[in-house]
DNA sequence: TAGATTGTTAATCGATTAACAATC
DNA sequence: TAGATTGTTAATCGATTAACAATC
């Protein structure tokens, strides 16, 4: 069976979908249509319904989609039913306050390990985990199973080390350094949080009100 | 003179070539074409030049372009000439991250003021910022003449400030609560950075390639 | 001058929106 | 059954790529 390939424009938006489904199931709605739901989220209708069928018909004539059945479909759909064993390399303000956010770890996503350089940090501990130096990295990842790097490093030192995970086994990298990962490995994914990229678009947005 | 609106997609590009040119900066290189930068931002030449012919025409034929002259043009465009004096609101753990990140404080956005709610941060500070209580929002923003607000509070909280923000005379709100802010304001600037949403795509993309 | 490379128009491709038959 | 709403095809719109005359 052929997989017709989902453009990332379809899958940048599932998380937003998965957003608003979760708050109408906090709010214990039951059933919404793609009029209903677009009304919320600012889109049109077409293009929810169009978005879903990607993946398989989830509604049903005449009634919409059911919430909670919708909501796990894209949780699956996303890989949110898997755990990931997680690290962070680079424990600076940035790695440090990423352990510290809860909401990772109730996705799935736990973090298992803190790494960085600096003999200062080392051996300092961040909500329970203590930040370990890099020369462990690679027995680390093969003995904890670790799934996902999410890196938070300076650019200068984030392309030999995420070239490090790839050869221990690591499966993707959360990257946060200002640089554009570029990885041997094909099947390593990367997703880029280009934090002051999303800044100057800011920037560039209050200038052109003004 | 009529102004053609330019796309979002070409406004989000410019912060990465701007980071692109920087690097070459960095490195001495005095000029370059669209074809080599192309092969370096794994762009097309052709995409390269339509964007940048969107706001004017920085090169010369025969020669490219030179990098000083359009990295500088570009950080006009973005409008990073421009000082923002700005502050943090919510400073748990990534609060206080960004407000220790100098990356922001280097390309003119000075952080002014942290606030919370929790009376346990009030008084705490970081890097030489006090951590102030909410009710104190409206005198700063005023007296300070803050422009810009980074908004790191919990989702429940962050409509009810984003609102205060917008009546209190703010011009852009860059957003880290997991929620899409409506405002009542048009001319006040939202950019929102879902960094679940970002993990989620993540999730996806190691979900596909195994 | 000859070669290189831009700025820009035209062609293509892909994504979004509209429309509607199917059906709950 | 009648009304509502999906799934899906067709139409439109916008963004990307290709091509090339202009020109440094």
């Amino acid at each position: 069976m052929i997989q017709k390939k989902i453009s990332t424009a379809v899958i940048k938006r599932l998380p937003k979908y998965y957003r608003y489904l979760g708050d109408l199931l906090e709010n214990d709605v039951v059933r919404i249509s793609s009029k209903e739901l677009s009304h919320r989220m600012g889109v049109t209708a077409s293009q929810i319904r169009q978005d879903l069928n990607n993946f398989g018909g989830f509604g049903q004539q005449g009634y919409g989609y059911n919430v909670e059945y919708l909501y796990n479909a894209i949780g699956k759909i996303l890989g949110l039913e898997n755990k990931y064993n997680t690290i962070i390399v680079g424990a600076g303000n940035l790695g440090q306050a990423l352990a510290n956010y809860t909401n990772f770890d109730k996705r799935g996503f736990e973090v298992k390990g803190l790494f960085d350089v600096n003999p200062r940090l080392v051996g300092i501990t961040v909500r329970g985990i203590e930040i370990k130096d890099l020369d462990e990295l690679e027995e680390f990842i093969k003995v904890n199973r670790i799934d996902l790097a999410i890196l938070t490093l300076p650019k200068q030192k984030a392309p030999k080390v995420a070239n490090d995970l790839v050869n221990y086994g690591i499966k993707g990298i959360w990257n946060f350094a200002p640089i554009d990962l570029k990885l041997t490995n094909k099947n390593v994914v990367v997703e880029n949080v280009h934090l002051l990229d999303s800044l100057m678009t800011l920037s560039y947005n209050i200038k052109e009100t003004i």
